[in-house]
DNA sequence: ATTCTAACA
DNA sequence: TGTTAGTA
């Protein structure tokens, strides 16, 4: 297929995947003519591979160490490159600990927010306010681990 | 219409 | 990565 396509089924921009495959992270072969860049049907796999990495924030070095992990025959494959994923995978864990502490915070300023809003304008009577902090309640953020 | 390279307010 | 220019 050419970039085009991929580029529809991985979701990325023609320019990204020119780029990876600049960073040496995405195979391709040429057309006769040598005009433009064909992919096997395997590169949909490998780009949203990429993607993911990329998205997690690993960099296109770190990426590219690890990747002959990935393919068939791993010659460049080296100690080095287990501790780099070691590491990255680390990283991950560390940064999950910080998003879902992150959460917490977040679900405590809702809790607040909300009782705030509930408690506060309305010494008569009670409605759309009301309404308003009850549907915050059920609206799934209040997810109490 | 699509792809390519090169380059940057 | 986006975008633009000039081609093929």
């Amino acid at each position: 297929m050419r970039i085009g396509e991929l580029a529809r089924l991985t979701g990325s921009s023609v320019r990204s995947l020119r780029y990876y495959e600049e960073q040496g992270l995405l195979d391709s072969q040429r057309a006769d003519s040598g005009a433009h860049r064909v992919f096997h049907a395997d590169a949909v796999d490998r780009v949203r591979l990429l993607r993911q990495l990329y998205s997690a924030g690993l960099s296109s070095k770190v990426i590219a160490s690890i990747l002959p992990c990935v393919d068939t025959p791993s010659p460049e494959l080296t100690e080095e490159s287990i501790a780099i994923m070691q590491a990255e995978y680390a990283r991950l864990g560390e940064q999950m600990a910080a998003i879902a502490d992150t959460r917490d915070q977040l679900h405590h300023l809702i809790d607040h927010a909300t009782r705030h809003l509930a408690a506060d304008v309305d010494p008569a009577g009670r409605c759309a306010d009301t309404d308003r902090a009850r549907t915050h309640s059920d609206s799934g953020l209040a997810v109490t681990p």
